[in-house]
RNA sequence: GCCGCCCUAGCUCAGUGGCAGAGCAUCGCUUUCGUAAAGCGGGGGUCCUCGGUUCAAUCCCGAGGGGCGGCUCCA
């Protein structure tokens, strides 16, 4: 907003303290970035109501009042933000009283600057932010001057609400982003760039992995041949993985009575999400949401004993969940999806041997595909909360006895566990510096309560089992979104959909290259041969478009000579060889990784 | 769900209130070729759906469907 008289100079970069203010170098940069963006629209546009303007992590937003932009406004506050740099204005800062700052903004018509003004707490320092005729509330820091913005951009326009929160206002946020340096930016903007490239949904439908479409419904999955191979893959993994470790695979149904969820709280606490009810013979049936309520009947199904503890029930559960319109996104956010889900029914003393055995197994499954660097999330207890606090702190106690016992630092979700108990989460980082939350292993109480599951003692008393959910890849859908962007298409070997292609030169080598395929197919490879009257480049091509790990040319040179002539996707050619020795070679470089030894670089 | 933008050939995308276009792909023919696109020719469209305005709608308006960017990293 514009002030008539310019304030007085005080302290111009000075932080008030603020827990979760971010104070450092770039958030001060991207924070002032935003003022002067507000600034530029309060010029463009000067019935907009100013609200919020944040720095964020890799840029700042600044929310208005104000009608939707149009793409071309990009440009136009780019340029006079830039007016306002070239000025090379000085922030300055002023405390004034609670009473002051309500005048002032009132006066201005700056309602949502009145409505946080009030809910700042009796007591805190009301700070303003000026820099030439722009005034706004603002704990800061700030920079000292306009000029000290050399790198921004304007990059995009968002709906948003006040505050977050559906039942307010619809405003119009701004997204923007500013560095030290014009290097700094150029080097952000291609990193957007590079994301864009590696967007799964672009690369799925270029690979021709999956598609999602209209008629069968958004958000159901289609799995196309070759991305049903990359999740044949992973499924035999975690199939194999998991019997190895104790677990015992189980199948159970995609729908049930209403009952079984209305039992484990899910209608209670998951309503929203849930999918279709459907009424047959007077009974009401649901489409599962969630593994647990099945796995838990299966172990109900008789008395269980201590000496058989613990039960470990694994499942790759397909499991429906309603998921607003608005929040879809590819395979990283579906209403069908499947989990490599297990379930543990524990004593209280094996607790912290099947979380660490948990942990252990996690890390060995994310190192395979070469996620070395995994961060510890311990998340406690949320506010809508099930069952007693005591039996929360047991858990949350348990917990941190075993992420300390790993010796691996570890951060505290506070109030980010689930509804039924405290969890361990772990996130993992892909090539773009990005990270993922997959992996997540939770404590659950109360579960068995509601189900009322019992084992018998060794004393021959009847005793609670506890529960731990577990998940490594999560998702199957999204953990593959994440691998399609972590290797930007270009699948390690053994994932790779068509591991080999034979090439022939011509026509003349059309039976040897059958021959060299056949070969391929029989030592077990997953191979094909381009036999169209392409030419050899155009072949070569299609095959590095498809991100085909290896392909082996053979024209009459090499049929003579009982060789083909490989050459990789990184376009090195290797010497010509015999078949069997290359198909040797690439057996042993496909075979799955297993027990945490890697087998994967990301693109 | 809400706000904004978008929906044209299998794909990527031009375009107009009055015959609907390109490149790639596909099909046919020619070429028989040595490491990232051979040449020529053919076929291919309810311009997302429904309704309205108009002499006339792919285009303008409304509703619906689908997609995309977002929707508290708080003055």
């Amino acid at each position: 907003m514009r002030a008539r008289s310019v304030w007085p100079v005080s302290e111009t970069v000075r932080p008030r303290n603020k827990g979760d203010v971010p104070d450092d170098p770039l958030s001060r940069l991207r924070h002032s970035a935003s003022h002067v963006m507000a600034d530029a629209v309060r010029r463009l546009r000067p019935n907009a109501k100013v609200t919020i303007g944040p720095a964020i992590e890799n840029g700042f937003y600044y929310d208005f009042d104000t009608e939707p932009f149009a793409p071309d406004d990009i440009e136009r506050i780019e340029a006079e933000m830039a007016k306002i740099i070239a000025q090379n204005l000085a922030f300055e800062r002023k405390v004034i009283s609670r009473q002051e700052a309500l005048v002032f903004f009132e006066g201005k018509g700056e309602s949502y600057k009145v409505e946080i003004i009030k809910s700042i707490p009796e007591g805190e320092e009301i700070s303003l932010y000026q820099h030439g005729d722009f005034v706004d509330l603002c704990a800061g820091p700030h920079v000292e001057r306009t000029g000290q913005i050399k790198a921004f951009k304007v990059l995009s326009f968002a709906g948003a609400y006040w505050r977050g929160d559906e039942h307010n206002a619809q405003l119009q946020r701004v997204y923007g982003t500013a560095f030290a340096s014009r290097d700094d930016l150029k080097a952000h903007l291609l990193r957007l760039e590079e994301a864009k490239r590696r967007d799964h949904r672009v690369l799925g439908k270029q690979l021709d992995l999956f598609s999602v479409d209209e008629l069968v419904g958004p958000g159901f999955v289609l799995w196309h041949p070759k991305g049903a191979i990359v999740r044949g893959v992973l499924e035999d993994l975690i199939r194999k993985e998991v019997v190895k470790r104790g677990y015992q695979p189980v199948y159970t149904p995609h729908v049930a009575r209403e009952q079984l969820l209305e039992k484990s709280g899910h209608l209670a606490h998951y309503k929203e999400n849930l999918f279709g009810g459907m009424e047959l013979e007077g009974q009401r049936y649901l489409v599962k949401p969630m593994n647990c309520p099945f796995h838990v009947a299966i172990y109900r199904s008789r008395l269980r004993s201590y000496r058989e503890l613990p039960v470990r029930y694994a499942e790759l559960g397909t499991v429906y969940r309603y998921e607003r319109s608005g929040v879809l996104h590819g395979l990283m956010r579906v209403r069908g999806f499947t989990q490599d889900d297990a379930h543990l029914f524990i004593t209280e003393d094996q607790i912290e041997a099947e979380l660490a055995a948990c942990v252990r197994f996690g890390m060995d499954v994310l190192r395979m595909f070469g996620f070395e660097e995994v961060k510890f999330f311990m998340a406690t207890r949320p506010k809508d909360f099930m069952g007693e606090i005591e039996a929360w702190n047991r858990a949350e106690a348990a917990i941190r006895r075993v992420l300390e016992s790993t010796g691996m630092p570890f951060e505290v979700d506070e109030g980010g566990g689930a509804f039924y108990g405290p969890k361990i989460d772990l996130k993992i980082r892909d090539a773009l510096g990005r990270e993922w939350q997959c992996t997540t292993f939770q404590l659950d109480y109360q579960m068995p309560e509601r189900f009322e599951l019992e084992y018998v003692a060794a004393d021959g008393s009847r005793q609670r089992p506890i529960m731990i959910h577990r998940a490594l890849l999560g998702s199957i859908e999204r953990f593959i979104a994440v691998l399609i962007e972590h290797f930007a298409g270009a699948f390690p070997i053994w994932l790779a959909p068509v591991q080999a292609r034979v090439i022939t030169v011509s026509e003349k080598a059309e039976a040897y290259g059958r021959e060299v395929e056949g070969v391929l197919l029989a030592a077990g490879l997953r191979a094909d041969a381009d036999l169209s009257a392409d030419k050899l480049n155009a072949k070569i091509r299609n095959a590095q478009l498809e991100k085909i790990p290896y392909m082996l040319v053979v024209g009459e040179r090499d049929m003579a000579a009982r060789v083909v002539s490989p050459r990789t996707r990184d376009g090195k050619q290797l010497p010509a060889q015999p078949v069997d020795d290359l198909a040797k070679t690439l057996v042993a470089e496909a075979a799955v990784p297993s027990l945490g030894v890697p087998n994967s670089k990301p693109a």
